[in-house]
DNA sequence: CGATCTACCTGATGGC
DNA sequence: TGCCATCAGGTAGATC
């Protein structure tokens, strides 16, 4: 569900909202989100704590905490953090429930269960934690040079698309933005890296960057399923900017000839147009 | 190293 | 109406 632009949509909540915030009590609800430490141990060490700053790497969030530990957050593809105050009716597959001495509460709720949350020490998440330690350069907390982006292209003998969904090169990208990406540079998703002229990369870079910039401007992609909204339950916009993602044999928004095409590359799905990527 | 498949889950949707 | 197959924003691990 939620990449790069979703997560930090929420991020940016969380930033104005939770921050300052002190943690009261803390359930959890079996441990299908939280699965690298005991419930007990999750939950003793996050009681009494207060949430110092918000920030996020690719499509992880990091909260960090007044005991010097970080709470860590991965949506997977099902995953919501939803604030609410105690009355609120708890939705089905809630995992966690976080209250806050001023009240209040952050919950977490995830039906596939392919996200979780876990408590860190920056030094792990650093060096220790696989996931977040080998987690390549995020594009919009550190944006870095089209030069050195074409040195890191360079460096895969991959296709462009699971290039771009390697999080181990760029982090925060999925399904749905690269497929975006692809199209507003006008490449298709099966160039191989070592192909592309410095033309052809300073164009995929420059799309990369825009692409994610616009979509967090309008809160990320809500698809047909309605699985992805905000802190606040609210709808992403940038679904209705989608050129190609989810729009099988609908007609490209830019030539006008073409319906979109879709095929299965690695059991996922790719959009793209024939005409104008090459 | 790189490509492909599987598994982890629940729920929505479409065909018959 | 039910039943079955297929699909879904992610990631890790096995296999070739």
């Amino acid at each position: 569900m939620p990449e790069l632009p979703e997560v930090e949509t929420i991020r940016r909540e969380l930033e104005k909202d939770v921050v300052g915030r002190k943690i009261k009590s803390v359930e959890t609800v079996g441990r299908k989100s939280i699965k690298r430490q005991t419930p007990a141990e999750f939950v003793s060490g996050l009681e009494g704590v207060k949430i110092t700053g918000v920030s996020r790497r690719g499509k992880y969030l990091l909260l960090a905490l007044d005991s010097g530990q970080v709470l860590v957050v991965h949506l997977g593809m099902s995953g919501q953090l939803r604030r609410a105050v105690p009355k609120d009716e708890v939705a089905k597959h809630t995992h966690v429930t976080v209250t806050f001495t001023q009240g209040g509460q952050l919950r977490f709720v995830d039906p596939r269960t392919f996200g979780e949350m876990f408590l860190a020490t920056p030094d792990e998440i650093g060096s220790q934690i696989e996931e977040l330690s080998t987690l390549g350069v995020d594009p919009v907390e550190a944006p870095m040079s089209w030069v050195d982006f074409g040195h890191l292209l360079r460096s895969r003998n991959t296709t462009l698309k699971s290039f771009l969904t390697d999080q181990s090169m760029i982090a925060g990208i999925g399904n749905i933005y690269a497929d975006e990406i692809l199209f507003d540079s006008g490449l298709r998703f099966d160039r191989e890296t070592g192909s592309l002229t410095t033309q052809e990369i300073r164009r995929l870079y420059r799309s990369l960057v825009e692409i994610l910039h616009e979509a967090i401007k309008y809160g990320g992609s809500t698809l047909s399923d309605g699985q992805y909204v905000d802190l606040f339950g609210k709808a992403g916009d940038y679904q209705s900017h989608h050129q190609v993602y989810d729009r099988e044999n609908q007609p490209c928004r830019r030539c006008r000839r073409t319906d979109i095409s879709k095929v299965k590359v690695a059991g996922r799905s790719t959009y793209y147009c024939e005409v104008c990527q090459v």
